[in-house]
DNA sequence: TGTAAAATGTTGCAATTGCAACAATGAAGT
DNA sequence: ACTTCATTGTTGCAATTGCAACATTTTACA
């Protein structure tokens, strides 16, 4: 993911973060967080560490929307973080968080920084909706094959390699793309049989030329 | 859909535009535009008309990736524009086209309608994220059912109202919702029967208190 | 290192869905 | 107003999927 400070020296970015009257926070891992800070809209940077936005609906399905690492935006603005919305750090993790009226408001045209910041938020944002066209292009795939084949053919473009390392377990997986763990686990069993994947530890191997 | 412009005079957003040396181009009704414009990475900005982003695939089922109006803006960075895609204009529309490396690389710090147009644009694409976050929202639901109550709820919310006034014909809604047209016929039926719902022309009353 | 909890694999079965095929209705253009 | 094309409604049926239940393996951590 894309530096935010990205062509801003750190003098610098003191200083934006400093009139952007943000606040620097560290939590533990396995902790729930932003319930406590989600009044307004807030736009969070992750300093270090790794998290998850989960959903939970009524019946108790768990959905990760996302996986938040070093580097990573968030906040009420671009991810969905009503009260249905939870960020559960993975590791300890430390965040910025800045008003987003803040940024909207300031009016420093004089300083490159702050024209810089707006630049690189731009295209950080714009990566996101890349990923969730990806997400939207699984999705909307008929069947739990051709969900599983379009995820495959999306991580493997994203480094020109056959071999994907799932940044998931299975059971995650499942839920990112929205079916079922053990309709999954079967129909992974037949991608196997039929000689299309090979899979090793949480790394999968193509086997088939071009989908 | 919020204005780019918001906050620059006529004047300026001239300057600005002539700056980014961006292409103003009108296409006729029902025409595939941006096959032609389609290298590098651009933005465009629907300046009148509408449009719709359509993805068709291998085996020829239509989805609609997005509606395009007024103000909207566009491009092979913000929807996925690779050759699978196709805008299609569903009335004579004109289109301002930037090239995204040029506002990457313009440096005009002592210039506010510059930084003014880049928050513009980070609001704008916030808006996006939201409506894919919506979208996914959508298709992570099982059921048929659950997919079209996550739909009304979603569209309800939006102006407040237990009316909702299909943007799509049914055709597309399905398409939209990634669901079998003719399933989805069944399933407002019964809904209908239910007394969830009523149908009138392309007007929807959810009939049920709360989701 | 031992133990509890989480993740994974497997399978039968019922429910849901997509598909195909067709009728009926509505819309657009001449 | 008439004709053609697009949209909508309907239904049977086969295929796919979710669900439940359980065995097995792996992981976490006290």
């Amino acid at each position: 993911m894309l530096n935010p400070f990205q062509n801003i020296s750190p003098k610098n970015r003191e200083k934006l973060l400093y009139t952007l009257e943000s606040s620097r926070l560290t939590f533990p891992k396995n902790e729930l967080i932003l319930s406590n800070i989600n009044q307004g809209n807030i736009i969070g940077i992750v300093i270090k560490g790794m998290m998850q936005i989960i959903k939970t609906d009524y019946n108790g399905t768990r959905t990760i929307i996302e996986e938040l690492e070093e580097n990573d935006i968030f906040g009420t603005i671009i991810s969905p973080l009503s009260n249905e919305y939870d960020i559960l750090t993975k590791e300890e993790s430390t965040v910025y968080i800045i008003d987003y009226d803040e940024i909207k408001n300031l009016d420093l045209e004089n300083k490159s920084y702050y024209n810089q910041f707006l630049k690189n938020l731009l295209e950080i944002i714009i990566l996101k909706i890349e990923e969730r066209n990806n997400r939207i292009e699984i999705l909307t795939k008929k069947t739990i094959r051709n969900k599983l084949l379009e995820y495959f053919n999306i991580e493997s473009k994203k480094n020109g390699l056959r071999v994907i390392n799932l940044p998931f377990n299975f059971t995650d997986l499942a839920d990112y793309l929205a079916i079922d763990r053990s309709a999954m686990s079967r129909e992974l069993k037949y991608l196997k049989e039929e000689g299309f994947i090979e899979i090793k530890n949480h790394k999968i191997t193509l086997l088939y030329d071009k989908y």
